[in-house]
DNA sequence: CAGAATCCAAGGGGATACTG
DNA sequence: CAGTATCCCCTTGGATTCTG
């Protein structure tokens, strides 16, 4: 007899759905894009190849760790390709890849619904602030 | 006379990127449907409209704390409209509102890139790992 | 039924210092 | 120049309990 609870059978539940999403190709893409610096990378190579020093000029709020780790992960993802140039001192280049270049229309269309509907959003914000009188707790 | 140091003009420009990302309407879009339980919810809404109670079903991975932060989110942002029923026990239903409703494509948009090329990004990433003798430190 | 409130563990990410 | 390593804070989010 498999004697279950509500909270074991609901926790059973839930392992089984982050396995589904862990799967899901839609949410590991949003995974991907929604994290603040891939997109800011992912862009700031759209303009061509770029020096480890050029991103981090670029992108002037983040970290070298983020950086460093960004670049990383999006290399893994073969999102975008890392070069030594073994000079000294030495010279790193990144470039997006071919399979890391059909991101950007994509990240083109995204931009493009922001903003054409944003504002409508922070519009609906301030409208709901304004009622429930919190700005944001 | 301005005398800042190198680190604390690291940290202007720091603060500068930030207060400039927090306005980027890309930016803040991303933020949104980056967020796991977001997409989740919206795409079980545009089935039609839904009680509190069948969303937590259908999200079955979801903790009610998360699954009703997400929707009061969305109903600040005016994407998603609730409705209360006082009856008894109280009933109330989630719908996509009109600005909720044009995301739907976006989605779709970013499911189908997804399904088209998430695969080779996986590939990658195993022939990645395959050659850094590292799966996921 | 539809939450609100509280507690708490895990992880993300910044600042700093060191290296080939 | 292009990182790596470490510390540490602070947010995120799950589990639990209580209510109208």
């Amino acid at each position: 007899m498999t004697t279950l609870t509500a909270q074991e059978r609901r926790a059973e539940a839930a392992r089984r759905y982050h396995a589904y999403l862990a799967s899901c190709p839609a949410r590991r893409l949003l995974d991907r894009i929604g994290d603040k610096w891939v997109t800011l990378v992912l862009s700031a190579l759209a303009d061509g190849p770029q020096r480890y020093s050029d991103l981090s000029r670029r992108i002037a709020g983040v970290s070298q760790k983020m950086l460093t780790q960004t670049l990383r992960s999006l290399e893994r993802d073969g999102l975008v390709s890392r070069s030594v140039t073994p000079s000294v001192p030495v010279r790193v280049d990144y470039a997006l890849t071919p399979l890391g270049t059909p991101l950007m229309p994509l990240l083109a269309h995204i931009k493009e619904w922001a903003e054409q509907h944003m504002d409508e959003v922070a519009a609906a914000r301030a409208a709901y602030d304004r009622v429930t009188g919190a700005p944001a707790p």
